[in-house]
RNA sequence: GUCCCUAUCGUCUAGAGGCCUAGGACAUCGCCCUUUCACGGCGGUAACGGGGGUUCGAAUCCCCCUGGGGACGCCA
């Protein structure tokens, strides 16, 4: 049975890169009928915080990734105090009294000389006794993973192939704090090992960590998962991803009017492809995830793209869904949704024609509230020759049945009678009634804006017409 | 600096030695539709980083160079 995992730790926000690795981890095992983990990896006391472990929940949540658990790594400290007192029973690892001082000397001597900066073994038992290094007193030591010196290390990625690495390029990393909190490379380990987890499915920031890692398992006498890095996601810059790049944390793009469905499907199509299909839902990505086309290279994210996808769904979305979601960004406007036509209508006739709720709710404002034209679109639209025939047209308005149909009607015997063309009436009649030089169909609009509100700014707007 | 990974249109990608005169999507440009703006339809511009091999044949395999990314923490 397929289980795998998705392990943030809580020092921010649920961001794009992180949100990526947990759909591929999530569609991978739903696909295999498996388990799909959420483990939090909260071992870095400083910055974790509940916040952000909230964050990430909503952030999964509202992406719709189902998983088990949360699991958190602070609550199996007693695990890993086992785990580490088996390595050091079996020699696999040592205790190290460096201070940190000493350790950044080391290194910046190392990077000085053009070397690649590593420990070097100091209080490795045999070490330490040929340099007479005695343990002070007072002090916890940290414990120190103690690396096989010869040999490399193989392993065969899911998605990038095989990778090794001599031995000799890595050095022994500390693997538990002298508080007896885990670090990150010994965490994960152990508790991949202790869950079961068949397949790490993670960021290929991690290829480097990946042989530390095995060599920890073997020590352990775990068995082995396999491993898969997914590439990078970078800015449309090409850097790397950071709040420089605008909205990185997935709830701004919930923020921002967007739909989980059109983010989930960018973020699959990110690095990963099915033939040419550019559009799917998330039942057919658990269909026809595999981790063997997923590229192997680093992908910019394109907010352009991303915004095509969400329109795409936009214009399939159920209207009442809609209004529902348009509420906050209506209030935001300074809008009620109880003064104007129902929401639902208005997301029917808008919904195609934006790209996020955000612009919906924007495009939606003359329903609900006066907009005044602009003196210069006054100045373009308002013609003295069309007066006359928007003025008839306004009375007979005032008596027409209020369908979309019975308007137009009525406009185009309007039309006729003074022999206009549709854009000389439409365009002021337009302005008059939205305020703005776009809308939709003219006759739809006015319906939807009711007669007794077109009549008033109709009225109003007349007014304001060359003589 | 050292190690690891990587390299197709501006961007995301299809491509598993002949199907490639390199396909799709976003963006962009043009045309059509039209009551404005969109939507939609049609069409165009645009790529295999360079050099060596292997092969009858290479975008596809190998090597080197170059470019890009990552790692080198008592962060994860």
């Amino acid at each position: 049975m397929i289980r795998t995992r998705f392990a943030p730790s809580p020092t921010g926000y649920l961001h794009i890169g992180g949100a990526r690795t947990a759909l591929f981890c999530w569609a991978y095992a739903k696909q295999l009928g498996g388990t799909f983990i959420l483990r939090v990896e909260d071992t870095d006391r400083e910055r974790s915080t509940e916040q952000s472990v909230q964050a990430i929940l909503d952030g999964m949540q509202w992406l719709g990734l189902d998983y088990e658990g949360p699991y958190f790594q602070m609550q199996r400290l007693d695990r890993y105090r086992v785990a580490a007192e088996q390595l050091l029973r079996d020699g696999h690892a040592y205790h190290c009294y460096a201070t940190r001082e000493e350790i950044d000397a080391l290194r910046e001597g190392q990077r000085a000389r053009g070397e690649k900066p590593r420990y070097d073994g100091r209080w490795r038992p045999e070490n330490a006794k040929r340099l007479g290094l005695k343990p002070p007193t007072g002090m916890q030591p940290v414990l120190r993973f103690r690396n096989p010196d010869a040999g490399e290390v193989s392993f065969n990625d899911l998605v990038k192939g095989p990778i090794t690495v001599a031995n000799a390029e890595l050095d022994d990393l500390v693997i538990m704090r002298a508080d007896g909190i885990p670090t990150y490379n010994f965490g994960v380990v152990i508790d991949d090992a202790d869950m079961n987890i068949t397949h790490v499915v993670r960021g290929d920031d991690h290829v480097n960590n990946t042989p530390r890692q095995i060599n920890m398992y073997r020590a352990l006498g775990a068995n082995l998962p396999l491993f898969a890095h997914l590439p990078m996601i970078l800015g449309a810059d090409g850097e790397r991803l950071s709040k420089r790049h605008g909205a990185v944390s997935v709830m701004q793009y919930s923020d921002d009017g967007y739909l989980p469905e059109a983010l989930n499907n960018y973020l699959a199509r990110l690095g990963w492809s099915h033939g040419d299909d550019e559009k799917f839902s998330m039942e057919q990505l658990v269909e026809w995830f595999d981790l063997a086309h997923v590229s192997r290279s680093a992908a910019r994210f394109d907010g352009e793209k991303l915004s095509w996808l969400n329109q795409q769904y936009l214009k399939e979305a159920d209207d009442q869904r809609l209004a529902g979601l348009m509420l906050p960004f209506l209030e935001r406007d300074g809008c009620d949704a109880a003064a104007g036509p129902q929401l639902h209508r208005v997301a029917a006739l808008l919904k195609e024609r934006v790209s996020t709720i955000a612009e919906l709710a924007d495009a939606a404002v003359y329903f609900y509230r006066r907009l005044e034209p602009s003196a210069a679109l006054r100045e373009t639209h308002y013609a003295a020759a069309a007066k006359p025939a928007l003025s008839d047209f306004r009375r007979r308005l005032e008596t027409v049945e209020w369908k979309r149909e019975e308007i137009a009607t009525t406009l185009k015997a309007v039309l006729a009678e003074y022999q206009l063309k549709m854009p000389k009436i439409a365009m002021p009649l337009r302005v008059m009634v939205t305020g703005e030089p776009q809308s939709p169909s003219i006759d739809a609009t006015l319906e939807l804006i009711g007669r007794d509100e077109v009549l008033a700014r109709m009225a109003q707007e007349l007014a304001r017409f060359p003589e």
